[in-house]
DNA sequence: AAATTTTATGCACACGATTGCGGTGACGTT
DNA sequence: AACGTCACCGCAATCGTGTGCATAAAATTT
């Protein structure tokens, strides 16, 4: 049985004087007595207080927490983030409520009904591959809710975004791959209902576009799942049906990366001097690899951080929402290593 | 400006009842007409009635909130560990709040004082590294409030833990490098303060006893860090000055088998036909190296699991800490993959 | 010494939901 | 007509804290 914690009243009694004394004297509120200021707060350690957070929630209708919604925890890019969520909200007197949503809908709704009942002071949100109506997030909105999104970011009026330059990762890397000399690039797309993949397979088009290489229809496909095992098969399949064959691959993610190399070297081709590869993610994987993957890095942390800043300035009202820009876009960085560097060049 | 959820009270001044009557008539209790309680539920659903938790909370002294105090996030292992949680706890009705020690002991110990502050209904925690003192911890045993330990647990009384078998992990492991012929096989050792890698070097010992290969001191090695580097370095080393050079290597995590394979392929020999090599977490890149990595596997979603169904069986006295033996312990299981099978055996 | 200001503290209510107890009116019974 | 029964519902207190207002005592001014 939980021994109960000591409260206000308590100390109240202990002394003989009034709760709202013994509330105002832990807060130093000036017309209350240095000596007892000084008792009060004596007999609070002693009896071992501890301010219910609860009871001040409810009094002020806020809870100091913030609620966190992303897909799934597992994943390197959703642990940073939220490594960056944590860190910032800590660091300014927040708590952090967790919910994955297993990439389901009625899963991310539940979520929220729960976070509102819990008078969650804001959200921030990566949404579920499942969401393509946003309505639920839109009246969080009209009802005046501090939302901040980051990685998927939904189009509806006032909602603010997180998000990397995807474009120009994409862009760095195929532009990239081109100075190596690799020149029949196929690019393992995203899933084109979400905006980043979009981005990205501009970044890779845009890239050739400039730099002179026609873009080939047959060079893009889209790899739905993400999964290594997807990528492996399509890549196998690509290399013995197109000829020329491919020399490169760019990939939405990094797993479709391992993917296309494993494959590769399946087809006895030699990486990176025969086919080059680049991944998009920079999980910790990359560098552990034979040979090393290049990739273009997103900055996790710098997301759950930056995010979460704005949001608590949204909260406490630091900024406005009318006047301030509805994107964050963060840089990403090309990170080269062994899978994209011709060891002799020829 | 947040629009104000609606309360009872707004539904009983809607309907001229009582706010208990409204209270009573949601929760469908006796002793209140179906024709109110129809209406009653109506104009919830009409007001967009939501239950305030937190005044649920007050009243209740329970939150329905659990807190999860881990060393990081950024971790393969604990976010596997964090999705069982959360798996387990939304399941149950029961939220999760999170906090990061970043192996600090003041940040352990404020996260707790924060935790209690919001009246949470118990604990799950996997201790800093700092953190060598665990009073903080059987204090709040002593109060009362439920705590699982998972991974790194105390030896304190009353604590529960939730850990796997790392003992036969090791012994597993080193017993299928000695049936695939390997016979010099060196253990890359984990942190000797730690339990987990006593087990492992345990049932390191134990086995290579057990299949009649004499330990040789020389052939057990200390890796502080567990990184990819520091394995790599102290491989390197091995190899040179050992003669009859080393033909396997067990390492205690997976990072230091990737160093390992990684300084053997520098040094020249093929794994596995020449070294033989077994890690230890299973973290998701093992399946994608090339070759791919043996290594035991921790279940880390069933830690978190089963952790999370022990502590709210405590919370809801479902069990008795009396009568509950101290210790789960989940088996490891191996699994074989290409670094440790020899693929023409001479 | 009376009037005024200052200082220190208590009272009462609010936040939203729950619940023991008691009240009210309709109806039936004798 | 008097009483009991029952269904239905409201009152008021409670959880722990904060705060506007009132108030008593003390200090200061006139």
């Amino acid at each position: 049985m939980k021994l109960e914690q000591s409260t206000i009243k308590d100390i109240a009694r202990e002394l003989n004087v009034s709760s709202s004394t013994v509330s105002r004297a832990l807060k130093d509120y000036p017309g209350i007595s240095d000596d007892t200021k000084k008792k009060v707060k004596e007999m609070a350690e002693k009896l071992n207080y501890r301010p219910n957070a609860i009871a001040l929630s409810l009094r002020k209708s806020r809870s100091f927490t913030i609620g966190v919604i992303i897909p799934e925890v597992v994943h390197f890019f959703f642990s940073t983030v939220i490594s960056g969520i944590e860190e910032v909200a800590f660091a300014r007197g927040y708590n952090v409520i967790l919910t994955q949503t297993n990439e389901k809908l009625a899963r991310e709704k539940s979520s929220i009904d729960t976070m509102l009942s819990n008078q969650i002071d804001g959200f921030l949100v990566s949404y579920s591959k499942e969401t393509t109506d946003f309505t639920h997030f839109s009246r969080l909105l009209d009802q005046g809710y501090p939302i901040v999104f980051f990685d998927r970011v939904p189009e509806i009026p006032g909602a603010i975004h997180v998000i990397v330059d995807d474009y120009s990762g994409a862009y760095d890397a195929t532009k990239h791959l081109i100075n190596q000399g690799y020149s029949r690039i196929v690019h393992l797309a995203g899933p084109s209902n979400l905006k980043i993949s979009q981005e990205r397979n501009r970044g890779y088009q845009d890239a050739l576009r400039d730099f002179g290489i026609p873009f080939l229809p047959e060079l893009l496909v889209e790899c739905t799942q993400g999964s290594d095992e997807e990528a492996k098969k399509i890549t196998a399949q690509l290399l013995n049906s197109l000829s020329p064959r491919p020399d490169a691959f760019f990939a939405n993610n990094d797993l479709a990366a391992v993917g296309a190399m494993m494959a590769c070297k399946a087809a006895g081709f030699a990486v990176p001097n025969d086919i080059g590869i680049v991944g998009f993610s920079n999980w910790q994987f990359c560098s552990i690899l034979d040979p090393s993957l290049s990739s273009v890095s997103q900055p996790g942390f710098q997301i759950g951080a930056t995010a979460t800043e704005i949001l608590l300035d949204l909260i406490e009202k630091k900024i406005e929402l009318e006047n301030f820009k509805p994107s964050v876009v963060l840089d990403t960085e090309l990170l080269v290593r062994q899978s994209s560097v011709r060891l002799e060049k020829d």
